[in-house]
DNA sequence: GGACGTATGCTTACGATGTAAGCCAGTATA
DNA sequence: TATACTGGCTTACATCGTAAGCATACGTCC
């Protein structure tokens, strides 16, 4: 390798280069970006984004912060790395013959991915480049072909595919950020605290809503979403079936 | 004040103490939480999250960034000032008599809003509390008012309302990622060398559905969605409302 | 008017971070 | 055997958040 390159194919060496077994960082094998990526990602799902550091990441693997970079770029590089192995591991279930069915289980599994490795929302929403990796293009690739079988257009497939997406990423960024419930089921916010700051008559809905507010099962509420959407897809697939057939 | 409290009543003094007024930054009023936030605000919009350091701030308002520590707690307290600074900005447009209509209207309020500063996914999804700042309150009352207009039980419309809220997020987070679009009308991948790595036999649907992924319009795919929720909603009222007039 | 406590700005300093530059020991190749 | 390269290590530096302490101006009370 002349340069850093962001390839993932390893070698795999008999022996460590220059590599002394050191102590406290179990080493047990060669130093590779994969090896790096993983530790990076374990570090983030159990200490978060900002526990991520070089040296973090080089204590883990019994290295100095600097033998990094002669397997990544940079930090950022490593960043992105963690988001693609994250992507890699997704797998969108067999489909079946019912396509909701199949819409269900997908949306299911992206959900349980990003809920695995709940910083990773952060994560994405932090870097600005598509998802294009070659190893998320099956799922894609997947997900097109079932959406393309409720009966869409292929304008609509791919904007079908975008919103169901778009919701499992923001449904997964409200839950793990508690942004619309009480946290651990605290309460969002008592009756009193709310009549302190603003006049009950001038929130009813809120009021009358706050215990489905407060207590909120995110399992529930995707399941909602989901029937919700595939509800709405039902419905423009019909809806054209029907003007289509009275053309016609 | 004891410490420096997260209030936002700022006392107006005449003149500001020990305040030289100095060169680079303008300095043109006395130093406040408010204007903190609101510089470092303006400096995430400019040049993104990570451009927002307690110093650069500091010079900013021709301060020096210490000084700032009289007004906010920390960092951190900065940036969740600036959430809130955000959130609060949001308008529930006056709602109108068809509810669907005024469901889109605050959907794309919401969406203006996060678009307007794009970082603020970003930074929401960061932090881990929940939004309940009084401000944000009575958008959340008008919001929770015209869904529950639409038919919904009170536990859907707190379903429904999420659920917009996450369709919103995670659009827009979508798009300011340029995650699933190609870069500035670049394409995502040429189809040279998508088959480069897969032989195209194994992606029918991906090829076929490639000058949809390409070009897209985000504000034409947010009515997708939008249309498709509302479409989904409606035909959960309608369903109910059917099978009750038949039990009744 | 003078003394004093408090609020608010500034200076200095410390540990952590990303990473550039250079060093050095093994390994592979000529 | 001489040489170049690979992949580790050490050192050094700019930048970050922020703790500690100092200095100055104001409001308040005698």
């Amino acid at each position: 390798m002349k340069k850093t390159e962001r390839a993932s194919g390893n070698v795999t060496l008999p022996a460590p280069a220059g590599g002394s077994a050191s102590a406290g960082g179990h080493r047990r094998g060669p130093l590779t970006r994969e090896r790096i990526l993983r530790t990076a990602l374990r570090i983030m799902d159990e200490e978060g984004l900002d526990a991520i550091t070089m040296r973090r990441i080089g204590r883990e693997l019994g290295v100095e912060a600097m033998s990094l970079y002669n397997h990544v770029e940079d930090k950022d590089d490593v960043l992105e790395g963690v988001s693609e192995l994250v992507l890699s591991e997704f797998e969108f279930p067999e489909p079946v013959e019912d396509w909701e069915e199949s819409v269900r289980a997908g949306a299911r599994a992206w959900r349980s991915l990003l809920l695995a490795h709940p910083n990773v929302c952060t994560l994405l929403s932090e870097r600005r480049k598509p998802i294009g990796s070659p190893e998320a293009l099956k799922p894609i690739e997947y997900a097109l072909d079932v959406l393309h079988r409720a009966g869409l257009t292929e304008k609509e497939t791919v904007q079908a595919f975008r919103l169901f997406g778009g919701y499992v990423m923001g449904s997964v960024t409200m839950q793990v950020g508690n942004m619309m419930t009480g946290v651990d089921g605290a309460p969002l916010m008592t009756p009193e605290e709310l009549g302190a700051v603003l006049p009950p008559a001038r929130v009813p809905r809120f009021l009358q809503m706050l215990p489905h507010l407060q207590e909120c099962d995110p399992d529930e509420d995707f399941e909602f979403g989901l029937d919700v959407l595939i509800a709405g897809i039902r419905a423009r697939v019909r809806r054209r079936a029907r003007t289509a057939s009275a053309t016609g």
